[in-house]
DNA sequence: TCGCGGTTGTGAGCCGGACCACGGCTAGGA
DNA sequence: TCCTAGCCGTGGTCCGGCTCACAACCGCGA
């Protein structure tokens, strides 16, 4: 296992090198090409995966079909813990945006690793208290934003995750549809797209396939509020 | 403090009579009236609250005005660990929605106890966890169920938490005003209201100040999904 | 007893955004 | 090289739900 990348991971950037490579060693490897499924929602399982390169999307999909997706997760991103500790069926289906791979951990493993090191179970506590965080605030912007506002901010949190900096703006290469960028924020392909174009017509951003450059990120942060 | 109570949270049930004894007395006790506030979203603070008595509401404002309520908790349940284990001010502002009363432990209090006692460790990440689950089906039932559904459903998750069954139905007194009940499903006052007429006139419910009578759980269950 | 603030019921109008229907564009496979 | 399948851009229509407006009601304190 590629240990650089683990220690970008929160929950494993306070460990001596020595728990670290032990712990590496005990993880195995999945490679994914783009669209492959990792698991379905529904699905038993208990591991717990952390992303080492690429990108994926959690989503569910609602009774006549519709589609939602939750998160995308990059390098050093963990999911999958639910399962760990709330006993229950996959609650998402994680399905690669890019090629990817990833570095898995079983439930017997990680309880083994829990017992004899606080600061691991600090580390998974803090981790989905963050997530717990982000998801009520994506609540709260499902309830007061409107489909733009929701737009500007997924941007800026993908810009901020992915974005590389450059002379004429963030190049953000999200990999993502407008399908699923609509998706992520909860409204449909052609809302968004208009939404997009609207910002682009503005000045604020450029659009290129499965990917934007941000040129005025004041503006669209504003708007995102 | 009350042991009985503090056994009922899912905490502290897998503890035994003398873990429980010193914890609950290492808790402090706090009372609040119908509409009290325990403390305002941005606020710092890292207590943890574990509510004994009565019922209290989890909410955020948007910058102009509007609320939204995040959560609904009664005797037994726990509150304000996100700032425990994610440093930074209090994500939510908390009201009491009936007389009500708490135990509060706090931070260093906590930490203490954790680290003898991988057990508590394993109960609050699966708390953490179901917590987060439960926030994921909000968003998906946010982006997914139209109003009524996202009635039905407060509705039915109130009774169940709530609610005596009798010979004329499940009586659930949520003591919640149905302004609080639209800020809980992020829909209008209006629209909540004709939701519950439309569902009265139905006869699957019988509409009491601050409670309803729940009389066709099965109908109500098949118009929640 | 009489207001009076907070709550509930209901109608009218308007608007954001979903849905539908295209047409153009691009990339990858035969 | 062409053909096809997925994307992307953009109009038109319609409807759920928000906003506004107002009336009835209930409990409570002066």
């Amino acid at each position: 296992m590629d240990n650089d990348v683990l220690r970008q991971a929160p929950l494993f950037s306070s460990l001596d090198d020595e728990a670290a490579t032990a712990l590496g060693g005990s993880m195995a490897e999945t490679k994914l090409r783009r669209g492959d499924v990792l698991f379905h929602e529904g699905d038993s399982g208990d591991k717990l995966y952390i992303v080492t390169e690429g990108k994926v999307k959690l989503g569910r999909s609602s009774s006549d079909g519709r589609e939602n997706l939750l998160a995308i997760m990059g390098p050093g991103q963990m999911f999958g813990e639910l399962s760990l500790f709330d006993p229950g069926p996959r609650s998402a289906t994680v399905t690669a945006v890019t090629d990817a791979s990833f570095g898995s951990l079983s439930h017997d493993d990680l309880l083994r690793w829990l017992d004899g090191r606080p600061q691991v179970a600090r580390g998974l506590l803090s981790q989905l208290a963050s997530r717990l965080r982000k998801s009520n605030d994506v609540v709260a912007d499902l309830v007061f934003s409107d489909v733009p506002g929701r737009v500007a901010k997924a941007l800026l949190d993908l810009a901020d995750r992915f974005g590389r900096t450059a002379d004429d703006g963030v190049h953000v290469h999200h990999d993502l549809t407008q399908e699923e960028l609509a998706q992520l924020v909860g409204a449909s392909r052609e809302t968004v797209n208009k939404a997009l174009a609207d910002f682009a017509s503005r000045g604020w951003l450029r659009l290129e396939p499965r990917s934007v450059v941000i040129m005025d990120l004041e503006r669209l942060s504003r708007r995102a509020r």
